[in-house]
DNA sequence: GATCTGGAATTTTTT
DNA sequence: ATTCCAGATC
């Protein structure tokens, strides 16, 4: 019945034999430290300790669904059920619903994204009347998020001279002031943030012992993943909670610690034997993942750092070859290069789109290898930057769900009082607000109650308000009976949100409704999925909970096979068999950002030494001569953690001659390959005539009074406007109020005839990618 | 109140 | 390159 102890290694079977007491568990890169998780949770029930009792933490909540998984094949399914498994952020939202009232919120509390957050503190900083150069809202916002996971509250804040005499000096003395606005309104609007749902768990065990005891009496045994990205909130938390029985197991590698701009401290993981009696420590040093040149490679590079654990990650796999290093033109021809070379490994070794990972340190940097990858026809996914839930069309309909579960979510509301247009501007807005403040209220209770109050509101927008709020009420009586699912898809309805889109018949509306509808499903399927567990009810509460806690990994990828792209904080835990580091610049990796402080520099160090513990086969390097920052062409310099690794590693392909890749071919509007010959290359000179395509000042005005209802072939849209190529330039034309622009038709001869309902340009003809515009 | 327009800011990483 | 915003204009 034990036999799955013989899958483990001596190293890796100690930590998993201790069953009681505090444990620290130092575990290499690709060490199987998920498997020692995994299989110690397994041991302790096989032992008899019950699910009801271990609490698991771990880094996202697709790790915590598959360990899960793995555990239910060990023991049994129904019984791994029961496991506490998932995020911090998860799991303490969870006990904090069920203890809210407590604090003195609703248990259907809303969760605040970063963006909820971010836009609530702008608003008081206007109503504020300070001068938004100084006060910045993202600085403001990431000040206050420190305050809080330092546990710093409004009232500690100002009991501490120093922190207010730093605010003074850096010219923002009234930061305590804001930080006391925040979070006055997020507790009116009965919300949390991030940081909250750590910040009050911490609240709650301090000042409830009975809430605290119960909880210690419930988490008997306590495990911790990525124990080296935990911050100060969170080690408090651990803390407590694990004091009256001290089974504590944390695993983590210092090497690997990452997150300290959130406010992970390494001390936590460096400290941890002075934390506990009689601490166990355990270290797992082979490393099964990567060939012996990888991990050879990475321990090179982490040695240059000062503040680390001694130890020593050895592997018995073969040498493999050595890492690829190429320097490219620029970022451009940086995706070129990693498309390319995707492309013949694949074909030469047999491989699927899966077993490649492209690694970068900035969001920005996906689009040059997301356009390199398409024209390849090279299938990718994307992991990170805009979420699906942070989507404008998906968080519209999200608000109106939170709002008609939490009416006073002030930043739900905001969002979409007006939303399709009902004629509630701004200013209506603002009085409502200064109202709401005055009386200590949210605004949806200052409009439920606008006939008692002194309003200089006239009487047509009083209506349009009324029946907003009638509406909202209408979908809360609806709810109470209903699904999630059914509430949901009648809000989508009623509202006229997806009217709205449709109205708008672009393919980027029709792509939005396609959103909607995805939002709408994945609903479905969380109502079913509900059903079958005991202790959920498929409310929307739960569903909106999820949402605002969805990691980006935790996304369901399907099976589908496609090259991955991310970040490498995203890449922490994951592995590819062949993985590429692109963008290795001075300014880029390291960061500009992070050069000041040997700290920083070492955390970007580590940094570089997870993304290259990500391979299995063979790793890529890649930078470029210059790159396009800021929409310029800026000079680049090698990154200085190529040269920290040591040269016998490594295969350099310069001078790129050496590589051959195939040119892509240029296509034309039409996807048709362009005859390069009919175009001349070279530049006119300053002085010039422009060329005869280049439409005239008028012209191109009559033109920005035209929004196009399908954008021209060759056309691309962005919230801004329409970006459409003319001649070899691209001409960005901002929307404006105008005609429709529909297509008539593309024709044999490559014209399409476009006509505009009125606006006195009758037809444009779109020709090998040159705009002429005539009548 | 809605729309237009010029100019500033943006890119470090995320629950 | 794009997005966001405030002030101007419709």
């Amino acid at each position: 019945m034990e036999s799955y102890l013989a899958e483990l290694n001596d190293a890796q079977r100690a930590p998993v034999l201790q069953k009681d007491g505090a444990m620290i568990v130092i575990a290499g890169a690709g060490s199987g430290k998920t498997r020692v998780l995994t299989y110690r949770i397994a041991y302790l029930m096989s032992k008899g300790v019950d699910p009801f009792n271990i609490l698991s933490l771990t880094f996202t909540n697709k790790a915590a669904r598959e360990m899960k998984k793995r555990i239910a094949q060990i023991v049994g399914n129904s019984e791994a059920k029961n496991l506490w498994m998932g995020t911090f952020h998860s799991i303490f939202a969870k006990m904090l619903r069920f203890e809210a009232d407590k604090l003195g919120y609703p248990s259907n509390f809303t969760i605040y994204d970063t963006q909820d957050s971010q836009r609530l503190i702008s608003a008081i900083i206007k109503e504020m009347g300070l001068d938004k150069d100084v006060y910045k809202y993202k600085q403001v916002y990431s000040r206050i998020s420190s305050f809080k996971n330092s546990l710093i509250t409004v009232k500690a804040y100002f009991q501490n001279p120093e922190l207010i005499e730093a605010d003074a000096m850096s010219k923002k003395p009234r930061m305590g002031e804001i930080y006391k606005n925040y979070v006055e309104r997020c507790f009116k609007a009965g919300a949390m943030d991030f940081d909250d749902l750590l910040l009050k768990t911490n609240e709650l065990l301090n000042r409830f012992p009975d809430v605290l005891h119960k909880y210690q009496n419930r988490f008997r045994y306590i495990l911790v993943d990525e124990y080296q990205d935990t911050n100060h909130s969170q080690y408090l938390i651990v803390k407590a909670l694990s004091d009256k029985f001290q089974n504590i197991c944390v695993v983590g590698d210092d090497a690997q610690s990452i997150y300290a701009f959130r406010g992970a401290n390494i001390n936590n993981i460096l400290n941890f034997q002075k934390d506990y009696e009689n601490v166990q420590m355990y270290r797992l040093e082979q490393n099964y993942r990567s060939t012996n040149n990888i991990v050879q490679a990475a321990n090179s590079i982490i040695d240059k750092n000062k503040t680390k654990l001694e130890k020593v990650v050895w592997t018995a796999n073969d040498d493999g070859p050595k890492i690829v290093v190429n320097r490219l033109l620029t970022d451009g021809e940086e995706g070129r290069f990693v498309a390319s070379s995707i492309f013949e490994n694949r074909m030469q070794n047999q491989l699927n789109n899966g077993d490649f990972a492209i690694l970068y340190r900035t969001n920005a940097q996906s689009r040059a290898m997301e356009d390199a990858l398409r024209k390849r026809e090279i299938p990718y996914r994307i992991y990170g930057g805009l979420s699906f839930y942070q989507r404008k069309e998906i968080k519209d309909v999200l608000s109106y769900l939170r709002l008609l579960v939490n009416p006073n979510d002030e930043e739900a509301l905001k969002r979409v009082i007006n939303y399709p247009a009902r004629g509630i501007g701004s200013t209506t807005i603002d009085k409502l607000t200064i109202v709401a403040n005055q009386y200590g209220r949210s605004i949806f209770e200052v409009i439920e109650n606008m006939d008692q109050l002194d309003l200089k509101i006239n009487s047509g927008t009083r209506n349009k308000l009324a029946n907003f709020v009638n509406m909202i009420k209408s979908f809360r009586i609806l709810n109470e009976n209903a699904d999630a699912f059914t509430v949901a898809d009648t809000v989508a309805k009623k509202t006229g949100l997806v009217q709205e889109l449709k109205k708008d018949g672009t393919p980027e509306g029709i792509a939005r409704i396609e959103n909607i509808e995805e939002l709408l499903n994945g609903i479905r399927d969380f109502v079913e999925g509900q059903k079958e567990l005991a202790d959920a009810t498929g409310s929307l509460t739960e569903f909106l909970e999820d949402v605002a806690l969805a990691t980006d990994m935790d996304k369901d990828t399907g099976d589908d096979d496609r090259v991955a792209l991310m970040t490498i904080h995203l890449a922490k835990g994951l592995e590819f068999p062949y993985v590429y580091i692109v963008g290795m610049e001075e300014d880029l990796f390291p960061s500009a950002m992070s050069m000041n402080t040997r700290t920083e520099l070492e955390e970007e160090r580590r940094l570089f030494y997870v993304a290259l513990t990500r391979a299995e086969k063979q790793a890529y390097l890649t930078y470029t001569q210059s790159r396009y920052r800021w929409g310029k062409l800026v000079d680049a310099e090698p990154s200085r953690f190529i040269e920290e690794i040591e040269a016998k590693f490594l295969d350099y392909m310069i001078p790129q001659d050496d590589y051959k890749y195939k040119p892509l071919i240029d296509t034309d509007i039409f996807g048709d390959e362009i005859d390069k010959s009919k175009f001349r290359q070279s530049k006119p000179k300053a002085g010039t005539p422009p060329p005869a395509h280049k439409p005239s000042e008028e012209q191109l005005r009559k033109l920005r009074k035209l929004r196009p209802a399908t954008p021209a072939p060759g056309a691309t849209q962005n919230t801004d406007g329409v970006k459409l190529n003319v001649g070899d330039r691209v001409e960005h034309i901002r929307f404006g109020k105008g005609a429709v622009l529909n297509i008539e038709g593309v024709g044999q001869d490559k014209k399409a005839e476009i006509d505009f309902e009125n606006g006195g340009i009758k037809k444009l003809l779109l020709r090998f990618a040159k705009l002429k515009l005539l009548s």
